[in-house]
DNA sequence: AGAAAAATTTAGGTATACCTAAATTTTAGG
DNA sequence: CCTAAAATTTAGGTATACCTAAATTTTTCT
């Protein structure tokens, strides 16, 4: 029989996913650091993962894992839930952008389907959440996005910002004063290519960002 | 340390209050049938509860369990929780009162403080939920119910009803179909002391109900 | 009162999802 | 290329919250 999703599995999957996408390898040692629990932990959910009928990852030994058919449509649910819960708690309960992510963290697990389709319906069946991130469709396909990294601008390149990847309340307070947030255009005046710091300007105001940040946000091109 | 509350426990303290509240004794057996668990699983429990630091129930063997302080705050956060969502589905997201509760049986042990004062303030901190059951106030005081249950009235008599205690999807959708909701107003028409029918008048309309549904409808005499 | 029935508890066991310490494998640097 | 460091896995253990079977206590009924 199929196995059970539970929470932890869940938390697993997503992050797997995660991780992938964002171009890193799913490591033992990386999911580990990222789900904050020790890498023997990780070594034997993913085991667990791994011999599930149907696998929900492949793995093999000192390798990482990557998702299978059945594990990335389950990361993709609750990659949606997570989006979706997002954009609604800033729509309809006035939450902010940096306060949302850790409760959204929790009601993911426990929403039913129809609860989904609710907010969902309620909000236009939205493709972004309050960060930019793009959210997955009812149908779990994750849209093509197109953006890059804004540390691959140059001075004088002007871009719209799509997204910003991050979950860090103080970054995105930081963010949002300096007026960077997803819909804002933006010019480079500076590059240091020593240290890789980039001099943004959105509007009037004029930002020095570190690679740290600069490559948490996501953009296109003007 | 304080005893951590898991979804587990809350739900234990969630139960027991219920029992409690209506008159029932908190015995291992009724918590294991209610909660559809074994009787020994609740022995365990209701032991740990019981010999946590401070005591979430009062506990001798054989004789079942009763709230301490501490217990009873704990329960009636979990009520409050469970009704401001079952009122927040109805009110924002246009569910029906047979559709609430088990939405709410899950979400009530993941939201946060802040996400409850967030819809109860949405809602204009209501006072019931929409089966009209009193929501414990934000510093955790259960309001005074003064309802009857409607079987203690008979013929020639009027009321209002308060609230319908029950979760049964299939029974709260027959009871809106005659029009016996919170804040109907009703006339006992006929009453058998064989089988204690009361034949109900809901405007037009009259119905014929057992005790099995005149003892989970509460309500105030005209 | 005493025996049968019912309720409850004890005893012993399972699955999940963590942990630390130690062993092993892989990777990277001289 | 070979050894030290890093990454990973194995081994063995914990806490939570369930379970069944058997023992015990309480209640009920004649």
């Amino acid at each position: 029989m199929k196995q059970k999703l539970t929470i932890s599995i869940q938390d697993y999957l997503k992050i797997i996913y995660e991780l992938t996408e964002s171009g890193e390898s799913a490591s033992t040692n990386a999911l580990a650091k990222r789900m904050k629990i020790s890498a023997p932990s990780v070594t034997g959910m993913i085991q667990k993962l791994a011999s599930s009928k149907p696998p929900l990852v492949e793995y093999q030994k000192h390798q990482g894992v990557t998702l299978t058919r059945e594990g990335r449509r389950a990361a993709l649910e609750v990659i949606r839930h997570h989006r979706l819960l997002e954009a609604w708690l800033v729509q309809t309960l006035g939450y902010s952008w940096d306060e949302v992510h850790e409760e959204a963290e929790r009601l993911e697990h426990v929403i039913s389907e129809d609860f989904e389709q609710r907010i969902a319906a309620a909000m236009g069946n939205p493709d972004r959440d309050p960060h930019g991130e793009l959210i997955p469709t009812a149908d779990l396909k994750m849209p093509v996005d197109e953006s890059l990294p804004l540390s691959a601008l140059r001075p004088k390149q002007s871009a719209t910002i799509q997204r910003v990847q991050s979950s860090d309340t103080d970054l995105l307070r930081y963010l949002e004063s300096l007026g960077l947030v997803p819909g804002a255009v933006i010019e480079i005046k500076a590059y240091s290519a020593f240290d890789h710091n980039l001099t943004v300007r959105v509007g009037r105001k004029s930002a020095v960002l570190g690679l740290n940040i600069t490559s948490r946000i996501f953009i296109e091109k003007n």
